[in-house]
RNA sequence: GGUGCUAUCGUCUAGUGGCCUAGGACAACGGCCUCUCACGCCGUAAACCCCGGUUCGAGUCCGGGUAGCACUACCA
């Protein structure tokens, strides 16, 4: 048999916009079973079609890689930077590393050329002439239209007009494609790892367009088959959309006499919309109200702005770990996974044939998760930026301390705002409903006396207070939860939050008196 | 229309012929905890697309339906 080849695999997107995050998943399997091999994951940047380039996309799309921790070992990636400066002004310096470049299809045109010279040589490809108007013309006239072996007889190409006729043409500057000659009857197999053979007949395939001259670069078919080949790669994991395309690309590797080092395929199951069916899309995240893209993108092409996971306060290792079970399970019943758990246990014969619809409620449960695994001294640093658009400023440990009595009620570091307010900045305003259930007509006499009973106390410690107060509301035969929830509006501001005596442990005895008269005056 | 892929609770999935009176997780609902709201814990409800066949036995294998999706560009 063939020797154990080394695992090479590649994550090529198109800087057409945001990263969708069907694309991220792609790139995190790759990912996972290139590491898992101890092989290469590389990152090449397809932009044969110069109409639909977007500035910025390119570096979009790197910078999502590296906050979500998924590296790059070869090919594009974003440079590691020291500076500081750099990284909150949101911006990345792009590298290329390795011997396989340049890693831009739009910067290889010269490989490719010799490349569609081998095929047209070979009689695998023919020119073409017929213009996009002409073919609208004859998909209108002819149903069903396809460019093959039943109709390229009637079209205008090197094979109707003859090569001479051709190369003329050409060297009279018109515009040309050079398409691939696909024979008729034959069936082709492709090997899929995740979904098995694969079989069509080659008469369904029509003669895909290789190259086209007005921008003198080949279309995805041909670069993706020449740079994978030259770049040695082992395995291509794709989204199950180019499962159609496939048998093509075998051909492709035949007519250029690459069959015993063709990669082997993977086709990724798709990832649907949470309600109804098809593809997930950027609209339905605006529709349903949750990003679809790892990074807030700006898309300077149509001015839009896209919502993204880091900036709605996701963690990456929470977003790589929902993104990871979408298509992907162990035996077992094990739900958090580290990254180095995910490229130990990960398999593409675990990977599910079906769409996954997306459920973005238990993507809030996995940051859950990862929110309580932090430590409060961590999301004390992560708090900070927060509490500074809110114009407080407190000490780390008190922050700290505070996060540590709220966070298990909270999905994200943002959310901690609203948990927390009241421990840096005393009510203005008291709950409506709140009032409604715990005011009552005797809660500004308990207020009272129990200013009264807290004046004089040395000793502020949770369990004195305790000891103090629940004595004095036994003895005068009040309802604890009367007392302690009026005692709670006063201090909070409404009928929540976490155990009172962690508050006024937090607040001090004078704040906590202070607070307590302020609302006699405002709601008494 | 053509071709291909797919099909277990609302959702993500476990299940590779008997261990399945189908397991886990999210969401939902109920209870416990409790000064409140949460968290947490405990519990309830909830699924094998349909029809045939193979077999002693089928969610699991086969065939046929049906449905959904993808592709069908000088886009990737």
């Amino acid at each position: 048999m063939s020797m154990e080849r080394r695992v090479r695999v590649r994550f090529a997107p198109s800087p057409t916009g945001a990263l969708h995050i069907g694309g991220v998943r792609t790139a995190l399997y790759n990912y996972l079973f290139a590491r898992q091999h101890g092989g290469d994951m590389l990152l090449r940047i397809e932009d044969t079609d110069s109409t639909r380039f977007v500035p910025g996309a390119e570096e979009y799309i790197l910078e999502s890689l590296q906050w979500l921790g998924i590296g790059i070992d070869e090919g594009l990636r974003a440079k590691e930077s020291k500076v500081e400066s750099q990284k909150s002004k949101g911006g990345i310096e792009i590298e290329a590393v390795g011997n396989h470049g340049p890693y831009r299809q739009s910067e290889r045109r010269e490989i490719y050329h010799q490349y569609v010279d081998q095929l047209l040589n070979s009689g695998h490809a023919y020119y073409a002439f017929d213009t996009p108007e002409e073919l609208e013309a004859k998909r209108k006239e002819i149903p069903n239209f396809q460019y093959d072996a039943r109709t390229r007889e009637s079209m205008t190409n090197s094979l109707t007009l003859g090569l001479d006729e051709a190369k003329r043409r050409i060297a009279n500057g018109e515009k040309y494609v050079v398409r691939f000659l696909v024979e008729p009857n034959e069936d082709v197999t492709v090997h899929d790892l995740i979904r098995g053979d694969v079989v069509i007949n080659s008469n369904i395939l029509d003669d895909k367009v290789l190259y086209k001259s007005a921008d003198d670069l080949p279309t995805y078919h041909l670069a993706n088959i020449v740079d994978d080949h030259l770049m040695e790669i082992s395995h291509v994991i794709r989204g199950e959309e180019w499962l159609p395309s496939a048998p093509l690309h075998v051909l492709l590797y035949r007519a250029f006499g690459w069959q015993d080092t063709m990669p082997q395929f993977a086709h990724l199951p798709l990832l649907l919309k949470p309600d109804g069916n098809g593809k997930l899309s950027k609209r339905d995240g605006d529709r349903l109200g949750f990003p679809v893209f790892p990074l807030e993108f700006h898309n300077e092409k149509d001015g839009t702005v896209s919502s993204g996971y880091r900036e709605s306060g996701y963690f990456p290792e929470a977003v790589i770990n929902f993104l990871a079970l979408l298509g992907w399970h162990n035996t077992g019943d094990q739900e958090i996974f580290s990254m180095d758990e995910l490229i130990a246990q990960f398999s593409l014969d675990r990977v599910s044939k079906s769409g996954a619809k997306f459920d973005y409620e238990k993507g809030k449960w996995f940051n859950h998760q990862y929110l309580q695994m932090k430590s409060d001294d961590e999301l004390a640093d992560l708090f900070a930026p927060v509490l500074k658009q809110h114009g407080v400023t407190a000490e780390k440990a008190l922050v700290a301390k505070v996060i540590g009595l709220t966070k298990d009620r909270v999905n994200f570091v943002p959310e901690l705002w609203e948990q927390t307010n009241y421990f840096f900045v005393a009510p203005t305003e008291y709950d409506e409903k709140s009032l409604a259930k715990r005011w009552k007509e005797d809660s500004p006499r308990h207020m009272q006396e129990l200013l009264e009973l807290l004046e004089p106390q040395q000793d502020w410690s949770a369990e004195a207070l305790d000891s103090l107060v629940m004595g004095w509301i036994a003895q005068k035969e009040y309802g604890v939860g009367l007392v302690m929830n009026a005692f709670r509006i006063c201090l909070v501001g409404a009928a929540r939050g976490p155990h009172i005596w962690a508050i006024t442990d937090v607040l001090g005895k004078d704040e906590t008196l202070r607070r307590v008269r302020t609302a006699l005056t405002k709601i008494g």
